[in-house]
DNA sequence: CTGCCCATCCCCCGAACGTGGGATGTTCAC
DNA sequence: GTGAACATCCCACGTTCGGGGGATGGGCAG
């Protein structure tokens, strides 16, 4: 059993090597391969592809909402997203869109189909640079400091009203203290965490595991 | 230069296989195969390795305890993660104590010289099931409501910059316009958003979106 | 006992912010 | 070509914040 694939892909000389590569591999079958979102979006339904290659940078609607409008028709589809581009940006928005693995181009020749079928089968390829991005994600950048610059329980207590976005005057209703004791306890936690600013303190608070 | 490698494993039939694989490969220098996390701590920075292949399920410490120690004395040293589980848990817990790859251990055999390379240029290999858990770990569940509600690139770009803890005057000298036209922007930011302030902002950001 | 840290309260001030209004030009879809 | 969405600019108002200052009481360690 064959497995369908589409393409997507705005250049046409792009879109027709990578309907080669897709031909010429017994275990795919190309479906269809389109130069736009929209045309994708429209034929895809009817076919049924199992695999797609999407590439991010398209006119018009971009690749990234392709693919999350494609997922909402077809849940099952499996994306591998195709780019010049390796910006962290670019390749967060299109995992969060629902990416099944991430090529740069120049690796497409030699590894679309051995990406295509890694995708089919549970994994998620991604080239070295890629996969890399993907997975500093998680390093924990900062080490918390000194214990004595941590905040004190009451202190953790206030940053995680702040957090939830309320303005001092509520913390202060809801803690059932006065405002300017808030205020002071916000100054402390500036301080601990090196911030001038809620904005800052709130970030840092939740990057380092809070 | 060859890369020197350590590793750490405390099954020693399994520590042999490695460390043969490891002298096998040309490029790479065995420095030394530790059978626990302590002993792996003790010996390493003398030997100054390159590349560490490190056992996830160690007696005592963790293989990602050792991770995060080694790290702390070795902030170059690049890790492959070896392990026989797939849970989720021990990989994102691995990621975050600062691993470059992560290889299940029936893989090892056939793919360890070549992940071991992959991570020293920079990559970061994942067995199949492994990568496709990291990238699903970013699979949106929820719709960012509708496609009008999401903030324009450039509304993307301020919020990006209020992340980053700056306030609106730098956010204006940064992007060469005006104070009041960033005010605008985050305004609109904040009613896509449904905010009413720069912290939930951020927060929904960071939770949700970047 | 004497510090030291914590939590609490209070005041002032200038800067920054959030909200409301209006305005212009571009681009792109219908 | 009309209109919607976007990016840009401007103003005014009241509120909130952040950075100073100082003060009290409790608890715990040296």
């Amino acid at each position: 059993m064959k497995a369908g694939v589409i393409i997507v892909e705005d250049n046409r000389a792009v879109r027709e090597d990578l309907a080669a590569l897709v031909r010429t591999d017994e275990r795919l079958s190309l479906l269809g391969a389109f130069g736009s979102a929209e045309e994708a979006l429209r034929e895809s339904p009817g076919l049924q592809p199992t695999l797609a290659v999407m590439d991010i940078n398209l006119p018009k609607m971009s690749g990234i909402e392709c693919v999350f409008r494609l997922k909402e028709r077809l849940p099952r589809l499996l994306v591998l997203m195709l780019t010049v581009y390796e910006d962290d940006d670019s390749i967060f928005r299109a995992l969060k869109a629902g990416a099944n693995g991430y090529l740069v181009k120049r690796d497409a020749a030699e590894k679309l189909t051995d990406a295509l079928h890694e995708v089919q089968h549970g994994g998620a390829p991604m080239s070295a640079h890629i996969a890399r991005q993907v997975v500093q994600f998680f390093h924990r950048s900062e080490r918390p400091a000194t214990l004595s610059e941590q905040p004190s329980p009451r202190e953790r207590e206030i940053l995680e009203l702040l957090v939830k976005g309320l303005v001092l005057k509520e913390i202060a209703e809801q803690l059932g203290i006065g405002l300017e004791t808030v205020r002071t306890h916000v100054n402390h936690i500036y301080q601990k965490l090196h911030v001038r600013s809620r904005t800052e303190a709130v970030v840092k608070y939740l990057r380092q595991g809070g």
